[in-house]
DNA sequence: CTGAATCCGCATTGATACTG
DNA sequence: CAGTATCAATGCGGATTCAG
């Protein structure tokens, strides 16, 4: 995680301060607090996950390999679009943070297959909720979508 | 979205076509089939929504709005780090989508509110799930990234 | 107070060529 | 077959300034 540490508030807090002033954010109304939901340290994890989760292959590659292994090659045919790069870039995320099995023969050709481990089945089951979430909201969506662009065209 | 449209695949059996062969594809194995759980057409979408709700701030900002509307300002505070450019685009983002409803008030100075749409709560509630997930199998996962780590140190 | 507009560095990604 | 290496381009995101 790349930490930008200070934001919006502190930079500006900063300035007042620069200017003299001390106790700029002592009488202001109720400080409305981060989140109900989980704490600092929470949202930063979550947001780990996210990046994991929440790039453009991740949920497709898990998505594949949900029937069982698959090949290298055979996942670049499954999954149109990905670039060897990213194919190899996001397996290896993937498998760094125990979400897939990398399992390689020692043939010739080579033969390299890729599975979904214990942990990666759980989150297949949690992303696949997200998806027919997706699915189910889709036309909604992009109804207001269509609004909102036509309205501010 | 933007499509690049073909991929390795593609590009390869073009490639072939165009040294004179045709029919690259045809006596190749079974073709793993590209997804059991939704076809190209659903991920494109499963990608948008995540786009949507897998970006740097979407999430903190729906669950710092699921306690009732919030000021600009507020969340400003409320999520460290943030910028203004990026608070005011996603808000923009979210608020395009239906699952943030922004209301101004012809105040001076001016007050504008933002709160989750039923679309946005629903959102929130599949999104907390997830984040139970992460914070579930938050050891693991730092454990599996710590022995990658320093496996090939 | 609530943004919009601009500039700009840097990370992410894709295309291509090459290797064991 | 299964990657790695390198380069180029795109665009995200931060800092700053201006505006209503």
């Amino acid at each position: 995680m790349r930490e930008s540490g200070k934001g919006l508030v502190t930079v500006a807090v900063e300035k007042e301060i620069r200017r003299g002033r001390t106790n700029v954010r002592a009488n202001v109304r109720q400080i409305p607090g981060p989140c109900a939901h989980w704490n600092d340290q929470d949202a930063d994890f979550i947001r780990e996950t996210l990046d994991l989760v929440g790039d453009k292959w991740s949920v497709l590659i898990i998505g594949t390999l949900s029937d069982g292994p698959v090949r290298y090659s055979d996942l670049a045919y499954a999954i149109p679009g990905i670039s060897q790069r990213m194919l190899t870039l996001t397996l290896k995320q993937l498998q760094r943070s125990g979400l897939v099995d990398r399992t390689a023969y020692a043939e010739v050709p080579p033969r390299v297959e890729y599975s979904l481990t214990a942990l990666g089945k759980s989150l297949l089951t949690t992303v696949l909720e997200l998806a027919a979430w997706s699915a189910d909201r889709q036309t909604e969506i992009r109804r207001h979508q269509d609004t909102y662009d036509t309205r501010n065209a």
